[in-house]
DNA sequence: GTATTATGTATAAGAATCTTATGTATATTT
DNA sequence: AAATATACATAAGATTCTTATACATAATAC
């Protein structure tokens, strides 16, 4: 995903956030949207994307739909409605999360005169 | 660390971060005082923290001293000056994840009127 | 007075997530 | 004609973590 292991544990939250946002996206697409998102910093890797696609519908998650456009196969993926509960779950521990991280690296300042 | 995986890859950040803001600690004040600082959410497990702390000082940006206390073993954990270094590194790159993951999740609203 | 909890460190087996490398195939650009 | 972009897939290995277990002393609870 990137060069530092902070990443580790988020790529299931990003692709549910974006597939909430966006309806369905297929895998190529959700590597280009968040190289865009994130200005070139965070590289999804296909090693690292399909088998997370692939559990999370295994899982009930997401739903799939194959198309063929311009003669090469796009697999579209949505969130079931299960997906769509459970992202607002995953949403909430990210947001726990940053904060809690926040509280660890930015203490109180203490009081200069 | 917790039921999150959101927290994975995050511990060696934590511990740095602490070492450097409070000189020195031992690997059960830095348990404690994870979790005085997020209200008890985060519980960095024995079996996370020893080997994280261990690969740290193999690493050269821990040193370690040893002290007896109430006739219990301590081992107080400070930064050397690589790990000095490093730390600010590492808190730069935590902060450019959490920016990253800010964008993606709370992407510009759109204008309602 | 004995059992549990708190303090303190340690490791080993297994789970989960990721990187790196490789494979296949078509379309587009150089 | 070759390289890059598009599009999916998997396998081996690395890294980080959970869970369980182990040892030992001090303090608290019943």
């Amino acid at each position: 995903m990137k060069n530092s292991q902070l990443y580790k544990g988020s790529l299931n939250t990003i692709i549910m956030k974006l597939l909430e946002e966006q309806g369905r996206m297929y895998g190529y697409e959700i590597t280009q949207k968040v190289k865009a998102i994130t200005q070139g910093e965070l590289n999804i890797t296909e090693g690292a994307l399909y088998p997370a696609l692939h559990k999370l519908e295994a899982e009930g998650l997401l739903d799939v739909e194959m198309e063929r456009v311009d003669n090469r196969l796009r697999k579209y993926y949505k969130l079931t409605e299960k997906g769509t509960i459970e992202t607002v779950n995953r949403l909430a521990e990210l947001e726990d999360f940053i904060r809690n991280m926040q509280s660890l690296v930015n203490p109180s300042p203490k009081l200069e005169f």
